[in-house]
DNA sequence: AGCACGATTAACT
DNA sequence: GTTAATCGTGCTC
């Protein structure tokens, strides 16, 4: 398969920890008026079941879960705080609620149109945290459950730099102050280490 | 109808 | 390290 086609349904259609590694060195690619701006996916949260208590599917199904619920390879696009949304994949079989929460990317193109969302911020911090992804690449609820996979849909994943384990670090998912044991603590974040992209280590 | 809080960010001491 | 910003969501009354 040519490293530029979009990655297929089946690589949403797996167990989400899984997808939540393999997502790290992904290129995450946004369509903004035929203008590409993309970036590899440097941190990726898994959250799945409604056993979960991390998990906003611990409420069952609802109008803002219903996308989680959903077919896999769609955007789960939810807003918080009263200011900031949050882009997810949708993981696993249709019908069990699962997601994945892309945390940072590495900006790769559309650096310009990134700078004029970020340009408060110095470049370290433009695309570091999941609002800042959000704000970088325009992405707000009108991408709620927009298809990954379809033809000339204007966000897609394609394959990126391989990233071994070795390089990978995982830890307990942020922000999740007030949710009970186990799920507070279950390492289901994933992460490229610190340095990975910068030294030549590879 | 009212309320507490959130898968956060940016600014400030 | 601390805190304001700002409003949708789900739960209680």
């Amino acid at each position: 398969m040519p490293e530029h086609d979009p990655l297929p349904r089946s690589f949403f259609s797996r167990p989400t920890l899984q997808i939540a590694r393999q997502l790290l060195g992904t290129r995450l690619v946004r369509v903004e008026n035929g203008e590409r701006i993309a970036g590899l996916i440097i941190e990726a949260e898994a959250y799945r079941g409604e056993e979960d208590q991390g998990c906003h599917a611990r409420a069952g199904r609802t109008p803002r879960t219903q996308t989680m619920y959903g077919p896999p390879g769609h955007a789960y696009v939810y807003f918080t705080y009263g200011m900031h949304w949050m882009l997810n994949f949708v993981a696993e079989d249709e019908g069990y609620p699962a997601a994945v929460l892309i945390r940072a990317i590495l900006p790769t193109e559309g650096l310009p149109l990134i700078a004029s969302r970020r340009k408060t911020q110095p470049r370290k911090h433009w695309t570091d945290g999941p609002g800042k992804i959000c704000q970088a690449l325009a992405i707000d609820g009108e991408f709620n459950g927009t298809d990954l996979c379809a033809a000339d849909t204007p966000l897609f994943l394609e394959y990126g730099e391989s990233i071994p384990d070795q390089s990978v670090t995982k830890g307990p998912r942020v922000g999740l102050n007030s949710v009970p044991e186990p799920w507070k603590s279950i390492p289901w974040r994933f992460l490229v280490s610190a340095g990975y992209f910068s030294m030549e280590n590879r």
